[in-house]
RNA sequence: GGCGGCAUAGCCAAGUGGCUAAGGCAGCGGUCUGCAAAACCGUUAUUCACCGGUUCAAAUCCGGUUGCCGCCUCCA
């Protein structure tokens, strides 16, 4: 199994510390907004890796943290004259409200930065005592030109940021590039007794404390979002690296953007969607689905189109469902495999059968989810061809189907989808839909049954009228020999 | 200005030295259907931004050019 490392930017053999196990620390949110589709790629990217390493087998300990203490998260809190606790709060159950909306399972360990201020306070000192940090009227630096290394992540000399440096000059720090450990704190902000006075932790040390705290001085996997390589994470590995003199982390891995019209979704540019405000239009899945059309470290272009064709993917994928749900109501399902598998059903259960298979290939290679995705389409296209309308319910075609079945489900449930009922994931999509368009079911249903009483009469210019009809509203019809289903367009 | 990434068909998107360049959408032809829709079958890049080089062999490696993006300030 092998995985891209932005440490020495190429991909790596999996080599975990412990046999069998995985620590694994993601950098979280900072609670002071709603999360928006950008966090949601985050989390469903680093979800799905979890899922599938303990598909593997591995037994993963997913450490996430919550950042609540920050400039924003006051601000925020003084402007509505509150506390932060409760304005992290608020947002940390939103937060956890659309990670389950999204179907993420939760991480393993959720600390929260103001739980680990002794921890934050003890490894200053320790880098005080080393040399690599520095005391300036009651904030704390780091001296990063002390610590021998400072940017082999970010892959950046010291020389090349000085060179470039766009920094703020702050006259407290001997060196602009030093970062703060410790801030003293100002008149209306929360504050914590140390060493140095009252004051609250810089942002980059609370994820070296809660990581080591958490998962030991070196763990194996740490993740975030790209832009988190270049100060926070190297940041951190100054900080803990700097103290422990081992190596934090093994592997680093960063997920890429979504971006809109060919720019980063953020906060700052203002071109973002919530997750909340997603969710109320598009089914979860599709969501995902979206994400994993591409792979995880390629940025990922977010508009209504490309959601469009997520759905699209979906629906294909669940059409495929509906079909062995359909061929195999109403019959049992041998147990075993029946001894003369022959012709068409040789065929396909070597199709289905070898579908976990290359399903694995394609995520031990850096979790390429976007391969995966085309191995799912090919089996989907030879279910719809096998368990389609000239299917021939014999035990051996029922259990080749069932074992289609199996296996798109096994697959669905690392990848976060399938998970639904077909019929469920259509009757919630028609609603969805509807609603978004603000269509009217009750007439569509009443067009529907008057083109049926014309198609009774062989009324067929009447019934095509009431199709053209339905058409305009963007509804499309499906006859079947039983019944008209409908779907949204 | 410094550092880094990306460029594959009308669109989305895999592929990073060697079988016929995955898959999806859209398009076209067909099967099915009262006609459709869905589904299925067939078809759609002699070519991988451009120029040059290395190699028996490159979309894949190297150098250059152009364009786009990101980080360098909070950011998933």
């Amino acid at each position: 199994m092998r995985l891209y490392n932005t440490l020495v930017n190429k991909k790596q053999e999996l080599k975990t510390i412990r046999e069998g196990k995985v620590g694994l620390y993601i950098c979280g949110i900072t609670a002071y907004d709603s999360c928006h589709v950008g966090h949601a790629r985050s989390a469903v990217v680093f979800d799905i890796i979890t899922r599938y390493l303990r598909y593997r087998g591995y037994d993963v300990t997913y450490v996430k943290n919550f950042t609540d203490v920050d400039d924003k998260i006051i601000g925020k809190a003084n402007a509505e004259g509150t506390d932060i606790a409760t304005i992290a709060e608020r947002y940390i159950k939103e937060h956890n409200d659309d990670m389950g909306a999204l179907g993420v399972v939760p991480p393993t360990v959720t600390p929260r930065a103001t739980e680990y201020i002794g921890g934050m306070i003890k490894l200053i000192e320790t880098l005080i005592a080393k040399g690599l940090a520095y005391v300036m009227d009651g904030d704390v630096y780091y001296a990063v030109s002390k610590f021998y290394g400072y940017g082999k992540l970010s892959g950046r000399s010291l020389d090349d940021m000085i060179a470039g440096a766009r920094v703020d000059v702050n006259e407290r720090k001997n060196n602009p590039l030093d970062f703060a450990l410790w801030k003293a704190s100002k008149e209306g902000e929360p504050w914590w007794e140390s060493p140095w006075g009252k004051g609250r932790p810089g942002w980059h040390i609370e994820c070296s404390v809660m990581s080591q705290h958490l998962l030991g001085d070196t763990f194996d996997i740490h993740g975030g979002g790209e832009d988190l390589i270049f100060p926070h994470h190297e940041n951190e590995i100054a900080q803990s690296e700097g103290a422990s003199g081992k190596p934090l982390a093994n592997y680093w891995m960063h997920n890429g953007f979504v971006r809109i019209n060919k720019e980063k979704m953020s906060k700052s540019l203002g071109n973002f969607f919530t997750i909340k405000d997603m969710l109320a239009s598009y089914q979860p899945e599709v969501l995902r689905f979206f994400m994993i059309q591409t792979h995880y470290r390629s940025p990922a272009d977010f508009s209504g189109d490309s959601l469009a064709e997520a759905r699209q993917g979906l629906e294909r994928c669940y059409t495929a469902l509906k079909a062995i749900k359909d061929a195999l109501a109403g019959h049992v399902v041998p147990a075993g495999i029946p001894d003369q598998l022959t012709g068409q059903d040789e065929a396909f259960y070597k199709i289905v059968a070898e579908l976990p298979q290359k399903f694995q290939e394609a995520m031990d290679d850096d979790f390429n989810s976007a391969k995966a995705i085309g191995h799912i389409f090919d089996a989907v296209r030879h279910i719809n061809a096998f368990a389609g309308k000239s299917f021939a319910a014999t035990p051996a075609a029922l259990f080749v189907v069932d074992v289609a079945r199996r296996n798109l489900l096994e697959i669905g449930n690392v990848l976060g989808l399938f998970l639904m009922d077909p019929d469920d994931y259509f009757d919630r999509d028609r609603t969805l839909e509807v609603a978004k368009r603000g269509l009217d079911t009750t007439l569509i249903l009443q067009l529907i049954g008057e083109r049926n009483a014309a198609r009774a009469a062989k009324d067929w210019q009447k019934a095509d009228e009431i199709r053209k009809a339905l058409a305009e509203m963007k509804v499309v019809l499906k006859d079947t020999p039983t019944d008209t289903l409908w779907q949204i367009e």
